[in-house]
DNA sequence: GAATAATGTTCTGAATAGTGGAACAACTGC
DNA sequence: GCAGTTGTTCCACTATTCAGAACATTATTC
């Protein structure tokens, strides 16, 4: 494997996560390497653009990462189309509503709504979580081409007491899913937060994007979560028409 | 220079640059190099997580990229509470506004509103352009650390009739910026297309971004352009209230 | 359905390119 | 002015990457 694509990818990603910019034998002291190959692989990475050092010579993540990263998100387009019917969600429950993607057997937030109230369940854009025990990842894995095969790649993890610990419990949950349309989570990922997420369907029935309401626990008994469905069964609905979707895949044409 | 990390970075790009997935001898061809590198440096991406490989083994972007990207606008905040302003500075005009910041002597546009009417001005959000020849390069220029250091590592291109061709040029139309307190430009880098715009100043009266409104030159004679200067200011100065700048830096906290 | 073309993957030896360590330079704080 | 940083350069070693060809797998054509 290229060792060197690697460190460099490693220390863009030192930078991307730092509020400040760093120095060189900050960066080596961080990842475990010698302070003058990190040193050339920074100026690699400002020769490419991805780093910029300021004055004190010191250096920083330019905006190319982001520039590139939203060529990519670009394709991904239901983020711009579903915003509206996110709002109208988000108005009608006072929760927060979130829209979410796969990739891979993750699901990245795509863009959200944040709650009004005090107390909300708190997601970040571009942020990760494991598909199989969040609403809107099971949403998603619902209507995948193959289900059982992503699942069988999953390590299983045990963030929470209710968390799903294998693939048979979530293939017989997604089967629920794809009958009533819905999915839920109950402190599955994060001790308790609960939500409902619909899958935004493509053309051929694959699922694109879902999306959620999620809230603390206490605010999320069943009763409230069955009430909430139909709402973000009707939000998703309404993204999928304005979406017109039709195309193949996922990849759309730029806005 | 560690050809491996460019060579890497390269493959990344074209593939954040496609709108459909690629395969291994595509890319090889298009960057002109061997086969067996090119897969090497995919499967390295792959295992890195920034590239996944569809059912059909072909490769394309994963989020990643995008997620790492957004670590990185995320500390560019101003977006977030430019949004407001923006919009009414939007409905105000009639006109495309948008919202720069500088990265390096390029503008990079954060975020953007169109026009309503059916001709208008087109940035791309997370587009480029030089700083020297447009509204809010102009305006960011005008209040960065040392303007005249800046502009000495320009490569001048002429990209219309009217692109300034040199540093004195535009250092004196700085001043002039600094002066009265907002920028102008008319058909200096895209061919009637015109602009006012505004910078955000941060504490020690540095820019930290621009606010800009631009359409078709023939929509934008100076008396108009004139007119539609208080209001880009006004729009500048209600983002840099919103934003409570007072940091030392860009950098502010996550939303 | 076989033959052919095209693409993805693995292998190998050769050598280049990247590595770590130490030496040097430029600051910073005492 | 001196110790203690931190950034940068140099150099010899060897591990890593590279090209090309061989092999495997899939698509295409007849």
């Amino acid at each position: 494997m290229d060792t060197t694509l690697l460190k460099g990818l490693a220390v863009l990603e030192v930078l991307a996560a730092r509020e400040t910019p760093a120095g060189v034998s900050e960066i080596a002291g961080l990842l475990g390497i010698g302070k003058s190959n990190t040193h050339r692989l920074l100026q690699t990475l400002v020769a490419a653009g991805y780093v910029r050092r300021d004055a004190d010579r010191r250096y920083a993540c330019s905006l190319r990462l982001w520039e590139k990263g939203w060529d990519v998100a670009r394709r991904y387009d239901v983020a711009r189309v579903a915003r509206a019917p996110m709002v109208a969600l988000a108005q009608d429950t006072a929760e927060t509503v979130n829209l979410s993607v796969l990739d891979g057997d993750e699901v990245v937030y795509l863009d959200k709504i944040d709650s009004p109230l005090p107390v909300r369940a708190d997601t970040r854009i571009a942020g990760r979580a494991p598909a199989y025990c969040t609403a809107t990842g099971k949403a998603l894995l619902a209507h995948v081409e193959d289900p059982a095969a992503l699942l069988a790649r999953v390590t299983w993890e045990r963030f929470t007491a209710r968390t799903p610990r294998d693939a048979a419990t979530v293939l017989s949950e997604l089967s629920e899913v794809r009958r009533r349309g819905y999915a839920l989570s109950r402190g599955e990922w994060r001790d308790g937060v609960a939500g409902v997420a619909a899958p935004i369907l493509g053309a051929g029935g694959r699922s694109l994007a879902a999306v959620g309401v999620g809230g603390p626990a206490e605010r999320m008994p069943p009763a409230r979560l069955r009430r909430l469905a139909p709402m973000v069964v009707a939000a998703a609905a309404a993204i999928t028409r304005a979406a017109g979707m039709g195309g193949p895949t996922l990849a759309r044409s730029a806005p």
